[in-house]
This record gives structure tokens, C-alpha cells and sequence, in this order.
DNA sequence: AGGTTTCGATTGACAAGTCAGTCAATCATT
DNA sequence: AATGATTGACTGACTTGTCAATCGAAACCT
């Protein structure tokens, strides 16, 4: 024990109530919930929420941008390695997942609240939120350069088209649409990946013709 | 004209407040707008919103409703169809991305305010929402049982993707993250069904192997 | 060691404002 | 006159953000 006793480390409540803002927006929104359900959650005074943070918004932006920004240095990261397109995507698409199982409270409270309000509160989300795509388009135009993804498709839709999959599994999860255990997160990636993977990456044969009638090579 | 002059029909008044209401909640969000807001954009008393609504949420519900059934009906049509898979999914994809294209306003508020906070509502829509992936999930579980989509990938997760990746689309144009004018729209109806389609149908070779070494088949 | 000052952390009652929904009255049409 | 549509002021409930007071720990002094 450090600083025990009475009174905790400013450092710890300002995280108790980040930690009780994630629990409650989980629970029913964050507009259905108030200020108050924060700091009873938090067991902290209603006041000390505005002590350490600006506004309701401000909790939200905090929680949002400190995980965002872990993402987008993440897939820098991947980027910078040799790895392929297909397993880069695959660490990135592995990270978003884990995030999930690692804490899906908070990445329920990012998906369904701050997407959602992306547009009403300060371009400063959308920024944020758009960055992560030119990150995975940027990956997906090295691997057309590489001539190992086909090239007629845009890179930026193909990104949208990668990460709006798998925003689509963690939707499923959050609402109980698809079932949410260990096995299928594994399978969650592997889909993913191969999903798009299989119809961006250029394939010995049949390129994108409907027929899987086999040419003459 | 029928019953003209000083007042209109009791219907066009009902319409008018949807009308004004599809506006207001697009321009500002649901949860941010008022009920004078609607009562004002349609030009009537505030009272007749809840003469015709019994209240905020029954307009948004009235709204999602009536254009997410036409959309499950257009989805049943088109798969008692003998088309192939590829074609049901384009057509659902176009009909998705026309919706958007001849009412952008409402589109917004389906997938800005109801899809995305599908739970802060009744169970009511979630089941709606569920239905949708469903009837996709049954176009590609034919598919598979016709030989012509792989039958390893869940039927259930591919319809997610696919879906998931034209919501993307559409969300990347509602936020202006992607140009939005004809001929990207229909791009994009194009990409989508390529994409997930070239993931998901057994081409002559490369089955799912990341490399496209050909094997001795 | 004991007393005292300082200052950030913490409290919770309160001011000021917002908004959904109600309802009695009015209007138009038949 | 009867019926249903329409009005908009009003109520009641609820919320955010403020702020003056209090607390606690450490520094500072004697």
C-alpha cells in the first residue's frame, strides 16, 4: 500500500471515475445517464467529476481519444513492419477484437456513443476516427503497389469496407445479435480478414468474375 | 384537389410533422433536438406533434419502421428470386445505397440515431435489425448450399460483414469522409458486393490460402 | 515534537435553465 | 350542434455546472 488511508492518490479517482463513466454510459447511454450516476458509481462527490474534468462531454472525449489514440499508434506500428497486407490487417482487426474482450464496456461506450455523436460534438472525433482509416487505406495502397492487392479497388473504400466489418461483429456482440465467447472472437479475425482479404488480394485465378468458371489461364 | 383552403388534410399534417422531423433530427441529432423544434420546422402547434405521436420516441420509431420494413420486404423479394447470390447481394446493396441517395436526411437519423443506439430503445427494434441480418444470412447459407460460397464462413458473420461494410459506406458519407455524388454511389455498390463477394465465392483456385501458389488440384 | 500555515482535493446544496408532455380552449367542417 | 383538428401556455420533473465551505497532508516554523 502507498498512500493509503483516508484519502486515495489524486491520480486514482480521477481514474475511479473514469472507470465508473465507462461502467454507466455501458449501462444505458450516455445521454440517459447524469453526472450524478457518474460520481455515485465513482463513490466520489458530485462535484469532484467537474474538479477533474471540464464538462459530461469532456469525460466522454477522454475516454474516447486515450483508447483511439493507442489504435492509431498501433496500426503505425504494424505498418512499419514487413509483415503483408493480409497480416497486418489481421493485427489490426486482432487488436480491435481484443479490445473488446479486454473491455467491452469501453469499446461499447466508443462505438454506440461516440460515433453516434461524432458529428455533434467538435470535428475533433471525426478527425480522430478518419485518421485510423487513411492509416488502413494507407496499408492497403502498399500492398496494390506491391501488386499483391488488385488496384481497381479505391483504398479508402476498401479500408471503410475492413473496418466497418468489424465494427459490425463488435455491434453484434454488444446487442447479443452473435454470440460472444473466446471461440468466436477467434473466428471473428479470421473471418474478417479472409472476408476481405480473399476479394481484395489478387488470386491466381478469377479475378472478380462472378462465374467461378475457370479461364484458360 | 380534395379538402383545400384554410386546412389540410389530417394526413398531410401527420406527414408534415414526419417530414419536418426526418430534418430537424438529421441537422441536429435526436437527443440534442426538441419537440418544438419538429412542431416548428413543420409549421404547426406544438401540441398537434402529440395529437398524431404519443410521443418524442413514437415519431422516431414511426420513421425507422416504416423504411426498415420496406427494406426486409425488398429483401424477401429479391431473394425468392433465381438470381445468383452475387446478384441478391448487389441489389441490396443498391437499394441501400439509393435509399441514401434519394433521402440522405432520413438515412442519417435510421443509422446515426437508431441503429447505433438500437439498445437504448425497446427490444422492439433490435428485433427488426436482427431480422435484416437474417434474411441476408439465409442468401448466403443458399449460396453455400449451392456450392457457390464457401460453406467455412458463418453464414450469420458474413452477413454482418457484408452489411456492416455498406453501413460504413454510408456513414463515411454522412460525415463527409468520403466524396458523395453519383458516381460514387455507384461505385460503391460495386466495391461492397466485390469485396465481400470475392471473399466469400470458391474461385477456381486459391481457396483461402494467403499466397496464390496453385496447388495440384 | 508540537503547532500552524498552505493549498489542492473534496463535498453537496443550490441556482438557473431545459424540456417532455398535458389540457382546456378554440377553430373548421359537416 | 357535433366532431375532430389544432393551439400554445403551463406544469412538473429533472439536469448541468457553480461555489463557498470543509478536509487532509505536507511543509514550515518554534
Amino acid at each position: 500500500m502507498s498512500a493509503v488511508r483516508t484519502r486515495s492518490a489524486p491520480q486514482d479517482r480521477r481514474q475511479a471515475i473514469l472507470d465508473a463513466a465507462v461502467r454507466v454510459f455501458a449501462r444505458r447511454g450516455f445521454h440517459a445517464c447524469r453526472v450524478s450516476d457518474i460520481a455515485d458509481e465513482a463513490g466520489v462527490a458530485y462535484g469532484l467529476v467537474y474538479h477533474y474534468f471540464g464538462s459530461k462531454d469532456s469525460v466522454l472525449d477522454t475516454l474516447f481519444l486515450e483508447r483511439w489514440n493507442v489504435m492509431l499508434d498501433m496500426i503505425a506500428e504494424v505498418d512499419a513492419t514487413e509483415a503483408s497486407a493480409r497480416e497486418k490487417l489481421y493485427a489490426i482487426a486482432s487488436f480491435i477484437v481484443d479490445s473488446y474482450r479486454h473491455d467491452p464496456d469501453l469499446m461499447k461506450v466508443i462505438i454506440v456513443d461516440v460515433t453516434r455523436a461524432a458529428n455533434s460534438f467538435g470535428q475533433t472525433h471525426l478527425a480522430r476516427i478518419r485518421e485510423a482509416y487513411r492509416r488502413i487505406a494507407a496499408i492497403v495502397e502498399g500492398a496494390q503497389r506491391q501488386g499483391a492487392f488488385k488496384a481497381e479497388i479505391d483504398a479508402e473504400f476498401a479500408a471503410m469496407a475492413f473496418y466497418g466489418a468489424i465494427e459490425q461483429m463488435l455491434t453484434g456482440w454488444i446487442f447479443e445479435m452473435l454470440p460472444a465467447d473466446e471461440e468466436h472472437y477467434e473466428r471473428a479475425k479470421r473471418l474478417v480478414v479472409e472476408t476481405i482479404c480473399g476479394g481484395l488480394e489478387i488470386s491466381g485465378a478469377s479475378h472478380g468474375r462472378r462465374d467461378a468458371d475457370r479461364d484458360g489461364d
